[in-house]
DNA sequence: AGCACGCCGACT
DNA sequence: GTCGGCGTGCTC
């Protein structure tokens, strides 16, 4: 009888002991009686004695057997992500696991699935015919005993040879002889299929050649290139050498929507068994097969979003982060970790080298290359040759008529005029959809707010709907106004729709593409939208964010950018960077192929410092000014920082919550704790937020007063109706 | 977080 | 007389 300490998805920041019929391997998932329910949790150490009184120990419901276990390095990680993050371990754990192995099922019970694996007989005595699920191929390799039951339940008697048709056609072989041992054997996948990439640059050559030179220790390298210099192609020539040593890849990009067009450039350099995608929009019986394929080394190469940053590889070889400066590799909810810095962790503890890839290197990253902590790789001009940059202006909005026409100034009028004659592509870009984000009486003052966020209803006229962009509220477009009855409310401002109808007017001839979520929301229709580009159907595309990122237009000579000075007033101290990445980004649509591209900001702050930066393509020099002025102001990454926030149904008692909290805080002179405040959203989906934060100069330090005080904050209940969690390295405020 | 146990109001 | 409100406490 042992004692086996189990992690469950309990928001308790503690292990649970339970008995086993025998010493159980860490990382063994379990299915365990807690309280009057069942749960699966997963056995992070085996001990000889338990803390907890021997009558309060129950026994575990099931060893889980339908998988390897997690590798202690895997722990590891978890371990980390718990105590970086202040949450409970189990939390961490569960959450990192796709949905199907958090059940307390053996996957071949979650019904029939077009992940299984086909088992047929190949040429043994024994007749046999059957369906395995995936769950199989995971306990072929490490578990005999069970491979063995697996197949006898088949009715194999022995000397069978027999076939594993995975779901996307790769076959493994499984041979048992006749005393019912049991091997299985994949085919060799790399190198198989013929390289047919195109030759490198010479920077992309260097760059390749300093990473690969770094192998076999922990090194990070920041690959330093705009749009179109060709970080993609690095990438697959690391990956390849990579994989040709037996060792694996892990690579993150920031969007669900970027990964259709790097899955098929990896697959097609690769092979589709080698590439495991990971992200939250597949299928959970897709999931759970990347998930195995990934921990039995069928497949080597992991692409993913955030979340495959837990991807149970073996062999980690290579770490790639894609887009590096993206918000979105840090998660904003439940264990809010930066993806980002797991994978520098994984690839420290790997002891390889990791690449961080962007055009506009986080203020973070580029202070630790400044530091000579991560060595910087430079790909200074684009790979395809003939190709140029685009050449960057601003538009002076400030003079009367620049404000005629929606929001578009002649200069911009007159460019896609120019466009239009040429037959080639512009791309008008507002980050805002919807016809106006605000709808307001003119009479009285009174303006369409959401009933659960702090924030004003926008208007979409096409569904003659408002809408509420941050929790999904909708209602109808009011008659009148409901305060004082007047008939005329007044759309203000300018959304995508809007734009769209002002673009059509002025150019009625040409065939004008909005792309927005609200779009493309149905399955497909973005995908259709890109193919008619390329067609060359669309003479003007009009959109948000989506455009932005990682599309090669090679007809499109013309970007507009919209609306742009908003972000440049912004109080957030990352507005800066965060929009120079956003126009560096756009800017990097115009002119790919052969024709030169131009790029108008429209701005009322044309001599703007950061424009003039953009304009010169000089990003490493605004990097070190805002380097510098954060140093100044005592902001990241000169000092770490994390916040303590408390939601409730009225925004005083969650200040009045964390006045308690801080009361509970320790003493410690590297900490500064400031006023709790409610956050710049203070009320979404019905919930009031507010929070403190707190700041040291010493990451460490900020560590150990976190740990400390968050034990404090468990141990005491907090009040019914106020919810709070600790958010470590924050993005939003 | 769930979910049980527990002690006070309007109903068949 | 009991169904049910959600306050408080526990989960190995």
């Amino acid at each position: 009888m042992s004692i086996v300490r189990v992690a469950l998805d309990v928001p308790i920041p503690e292990l649970f002991d339970y008995s086993a019929e025998q010493a159980l391997a860490p990382g063994t998932r379990v299915v365990v009686p807690f309280g009057s329910r069942t749960r699966v949790g997963v056995v992070v150490e085996t001990v000889a004695e338990s803390s907890i009184p021997l009558g309060r120990i129950r026994p575990i419901t099931q060893v889980l057997t339908d998988t390897p276990s997690l590798a202690p390095d895997w722990i590891a990680l978890a371990r980390f992500t718990a105590r970086y993050y202040q949450r409970p371990l189990g939390e961490v754990i569960l959450n990192a696991l796709p949905p199907r192995l958090r059940r307390p099922k053996l996957l071949a019970e979650s019904g029939a699935s077009p992940n299984g694996i086909a088992l047929t007989e190949t040429g043994a005595s024994a007749p046999m015919r059957g369906t395995v699920r995936t769950s199989i191929l995971a306990t072929l390799r490490a578990r005999q005993p069970q491979l063995r039951q697996h197949l006898e339940a088949l009715g194999a008697t022995g000397a069978s040879v027999i076939r594993a048709l995975l779901h996307d056609g790769l076959v493994a072989e499984v041979v048992m002889d006749e005393s019912a041992q049991c091997e299985l054997s994949t085919p060799a996948i790399i190198p198989s299929p013929p390289w047919d990439g195109p030759t490198l640059t010479d920077a992309q050559q260097s760059a390749v050649q300093a990473v690969d030179a770094s192998r076999g220790a922990f090194n990070a390298h920041v690959l330093f290139g705009v749009t179109g210099s060709g970080k993609t192609e690095v990438y697959l020539h690391l990956a390849r050498t990579t994989l040709a040593r037996g060792e694996s890849v892990l690579v993150l990009v920031p969007e669900i929507s970027l990964t259709p067009q790097l899955e098929q450039i990896f697959i097609s350099r690769f092979s589709k068994q080698a590439v495991a995608v990971m992200h939250s929009a597949r299928a959970e019986g897709e999931r759970a097969s990347a998930w195995i394929a990934a921990q039995n080394g069928v497949s080597r190469l992991i692409l993913g979003t955030r979340l495959a940053v837990f991807a149970p590889l073996q062999k980690i070889g290579l770490i790639i982060v894609d887009e590096e400066h993206d918000p979105s590799l840090k998660q904003q909810d439940g264990v809010r970790y930066s993806a980002r810095d797991l994978a520098v962790f994984r690839a420290r503890e790997a002891a390889c080298p990791i690449v961080l890839g962007s055009a506009t290197p986080s203020l973070e990253t580029y202070s630790n290359a400044c530091a000579g902590r991560y060595r910087l790789l430079r790909l200074p001009e684009r790979a395809r040759a003939g190709a140029l940059l685009p050449t960057i202006r601003t538009v002076d909005m400030r003079t009367p008529s620049a404000m005629q026409a929606d929001g578009l100034s002649p200069v911009a009028i007159a460019a896609l005029g120019e466009r239009l004659r040429r037959q080639e592509q512009s791309l008008v870009f507002l980050n805002r959809r919807g016809y106006a984000p605000v709808l307001g009486c003119s009479a009285c003052g009174w303006v369409a707010d959401c009933e659960r966020c702090a924030a004003h209803l926008v208007v979409h006229l096409a569904e003659r709907r408002l809408r509420c962009h941050h929790c999904g509220y909708g209602g109808g477009v009011p008659r009148a106004c409901p305060s004082c009855g007047n008939v005329d409310l007044t759309p203000f401002g300018r959304g995508t729709q809007r734009l769209e109808v002002a673009l059509q007017k002025l150019f009625p001839e040409a065939r004008i593409l909005r792309i927005d979520s609200d779009t493309t929301r149905a399955r497909g229709r973005f995908t259709e939208m890109i193919e008619s580009i390329h067609a060359g159907s669309v003479d003007i595309l009009l959109g948000t964010q989506i455009l932005a990122k990682g599309h090669d237009f090679p007809k499109l000579t013309l970007v507009v950018t919209l609306n742009t000075d908003a972000a440049l007033m912004a109080a957030d101290y990352r507005a800066p960077e965060r929009l120079f990445a956003q126009l560096q980004q756009v800017a990097g649509r115009a002119g790919r192929a052969s024709l030169p591209g131009e790029v108008l900001i429209q701005t009322r702050y044309p001599d703007h410092p950061l424009f003039r930066s953009l304009i010169s393509g000089d990003y490493l020099g605004f990097a070190d000014r805002q380097l510098a002025e954060r140093e100044g102001a005592g902001f990241p990454p000169a000092i770490s920082e994390a916040v303590l926030r408390a939601e409730s149904l009225e925004i005083a008692d969650a200040i009045t919550h964390l006045g308690q909290a801080v009361q509970l805080a320790p003493q410690d002179d590297l900490i500064t704790i400031y006023d709790p405040v409610p956050m710049s959203l203070a009320r979404l989906a019905g919930w009031s937020r507010a929070h403190v934060l707190v700041q040291s100069p010493e990451r460490r330090t900020l560590q150990a007063f976190l740990a400390e005080w968050s034990a404090r904050l468990y141990a005491a209940r907090s009040p019914r109706g106020v919810r709070w969690h600790i958010d470590v390295d924050p993005l939003e405020f």
